[in-house]
DNA sequence: GATGTGATTGCAGCTTGTGCAATCACCGTA
DNA sequence: TACGGTGATTGCACAAGCTGCAATCACATC
């Protein structure tokens, strides 16, 4: 028989979610969620840098996906269209089928200041690397920051109306309703 | 003669800076802090919610100023102007004076992983507070928060640049080169 | 002169996070 | 089958961040 039970960061990642959803993420400890998940406090840290990390297992792979798309898109569009075509693509893929998921992680990480914050730091690290991937296509620094900051802060309009009970619209759909907006706030 | 030394957080303030300027914010200990500031530990936590949070004591000012100037601007402006003319006072008010000073600042900042998410939880409540003082005038909340989100992207484009070195020009000229060029990306 | 206020302090304790060494199933190779 | 390397997990000791509670005592007020 294995040493080990199978996909221990998975385990610890359900385990905390489960217990931060019922009683928050303060009165969680470290301890209350490896010992849900049958694990040790030492092996938590060994997956994940820290006591928030344990939410955001996904990042970087949404990350890659997007940078990827972007690189693989027509040349030839505008940046800020670059940036939301490779959104929309990653949207259907990553997003649309669980709902319902991702919105109560989104309730979670609203509900607390810290996992907040961190969540800023990956949209934020998530923004550069965009810019980064237009840069080496279109050339200037700060169009290509624009453009990135742009298109997530649609992005972002559209994730709050996505997660709002009752919402049944698609979040590809939302996104490009809010880059309309944006165009008309902006223009 | 009094009980204490005056001006305990300001001290602290200072005290924290030079320590994070010379060996880093991680190498820094709040041990070390408050020796330098003639203080206790308890006394730090007291005044700052946590370690990070010494760096951030004049962030709720710049929002109440920034709120109050846009309640105060002229109502038949557009959204997005209201909250760049907002800006530009308050950057000639509590920046232009202190390039260098703001500067090493953002470099202690921008250095730190966990620095720079506290400044991003900052920068998001002010998006919020401006969101809200736009959506008292204007109504619709998601024009609010795209003209409030688009004001800010335009502001940190043009804050990086000003922070460069040898950069000569005033932010509010940076601010208003950064419209210029958001509004030709996006329109 | 009595009294209340408030900034500071000490201390005990919990929680997060790290370095280091040890364990032991699993895998490839001889 | 035997053998050695790999890698995920663990225990332990410890630094550092942060909190609750009670005590101190200059200062202001009456």
């Amino acid at each position: 028989m294995p040493r080990w039970k199978p996909d221990a960061a998975e385990r610890l990642q359900t385990a905390a979610l489960e217990l931060f959803d019922q009683q928050g993420f303060e009165r969680t400890t470290v301890a209350e969620i490896v010992q849900r998940a049958e694990l040790t406090q030492r092996t938590f840290f060994n997956h994940f840098a820290d006591k928030r990390e344990v939410l955001f297992r996904l990042s970087s792979r949404l990350q890659e996906e997007i940078v990827r798309e972007i690189a693989a898109g027509d040349d030839a569009l505008p940046p800020l269209d670059a940036v939301v075509r490779a959104l929309e693509v990653v949207a259907d893929k990553m997003f649309e089928d669980h709902r319902a998921v991702v919105a109560r992680r989104h309730a979670v990480i609203a509900a607390n200041p810290e996992l907040l914050e961190r969540e800023l730091g990956k949209n934020a690290a998530l923004t550069e690397a965009i810019a980064a991937a237009l840069q080496a296509r279109c050339g200037d620094p700060e169009t290509a920051f624009l453009a990135a900051g742009a298109a997530m802060l649609a992005q972002q309009a559209a994730f709050r109306q996505w997660t709002r009970p009752g919402e049944t619209r698609t979040l590809r759909d939302l996104l490009l309703d809010a880059v309309r907006s944006l165009r008309t706030t902006v223009g």
